[in-house]
DNA sequence: GTCTATATGAAGATAGAC
DNA sequence: GTCTATCTTCATATAGAC
């Protein structure tokens, strides 16, 4: 029952048996017991490795973060801005519509009072990027006269809130996840609106 | 101590103390003990009136809703696209923009696994009563030729998540609610977006 | 109906053996 | 480092007197 000691694949196996329970559950209704056994090790192992459940809790949002973070990298832009919008709400979507991601976002805003920080981190790690890629680009192709934008950050806010809008009756609990479809369908009306609207 | 025995007002001083501890703390944190507290009632009190904790937290949530559906009779629809997606606009605005609202879905959000029905009520009285009302506008105007929107549901959707977003990152904690001003750029611009947008 | 006092159970965290 | 067993706290809910 001790197959070697000081073992950090153990570290592993608590962090991802945490956060599947927290995902599934929210931070308060996991309990550490419940995490333990889920990981098939004792709860005094779970403290050994992490010290508190806001720690454990802390740890497995910041793994999260990072993964969505480095996505951007692979966006490309060119002067075609109904393609490079298409693009960046393409990667967009698909960094937030894992159920996952889903849960993760639906928890971290309900413990946003006790965690301000790790909500921001969330914030900045995944919306923020978003928001600022996008409204960078609207600047850029305005100095160059493709698009005529006057205000670039609201915009891109409301760009992005455009495409997030597909998913918040989800969030609400109100249906289920929409198909690609339908999702494509957002994504079309955005980009179109953004179009006409900023015609040069 | 004991002014009249079946108060009826006393009813109203518990849930009036409860609305605030939920809204300030959440649900898990709001414990019956603070509620009697505050409310200057015994506990068993409480109980008499409220049957448990989650009768007496789905007491103040459908309170609230009713608050927000009534709000909409008074939305006027002319000819003026402009004018009246800014009078909608303003009307959703006041509705979602008072500190105890921005808690109240915060907390509903939370603990839409634990209450699903009353995520649908609140949902149903405020995004979706708004989406509705905009989508249905949308649709008589592009009959009448005034507009051309081909999707209007969607359409209508985005406007709404155009609206929201000037929220989301208060809702993330990230920083103080927008002034009045802010809000009335992130009008305009949904309002302008539309407009060009959606010119017939 | 309202109060004081208590039962019951759950969950975070720790002590001590190996 | 890991385990079993335990401590402590606190919150929901109830019992019984007035």
């Amino acid at each position: 029952m001790n197959p070697a000691p000081d073992n950090p694949a153990k570290r592993e196996v608590i962090l991802y048996a945490a956060s599947k329970m927290f995902l599934e559950v929210g931070f308060g209704a996991a309990s550490m017991d419940a995490i333990a056994n889920a990981a098939k090790v004792s709860k005094q192992t779970v403290y050994n490795h992490f010290g508190s459940k806001e720690e454990l809790f802390a740890a497995m949002v910041r793994g999260s973060c990072d993964q969505m973070i480095s996505a951007f990298t692979e966006a490309t832009k060119d002067d075609n801005p109904e393609k490079t919008l298409r693009t960046i709400a393409h990667l967009f979507m698909s960094m937030i519509s894992s159920k996952e991601k889903q849960s993760l976002r639906r928890i971290l805003m309900a413990e946003a009072p006790r965690f301000p920080e790790l909500a921001r981190i969330y914030y900045q790690s995944g919306p923020e990027v978003t928001r600022k890629f996008i409204a960078d680009y609207l600047s850029e192709q305005t100095r160059r006269g493709v698009l005529r934008v006057d205000n670039p950050r609201i915009t891109a806010e409301q760009f992005f809130g455009m495409l997030y809008s597909c998913w918040m009756r989800v969030d609400w609990g109100m249906e289920p996840p929409p198909s690609r479809e339908i999702q494509e369908k957002y994504i079309d009306n955005a980009v179109a609106m953004i179009a006409k609207a900023c015609r040069a």
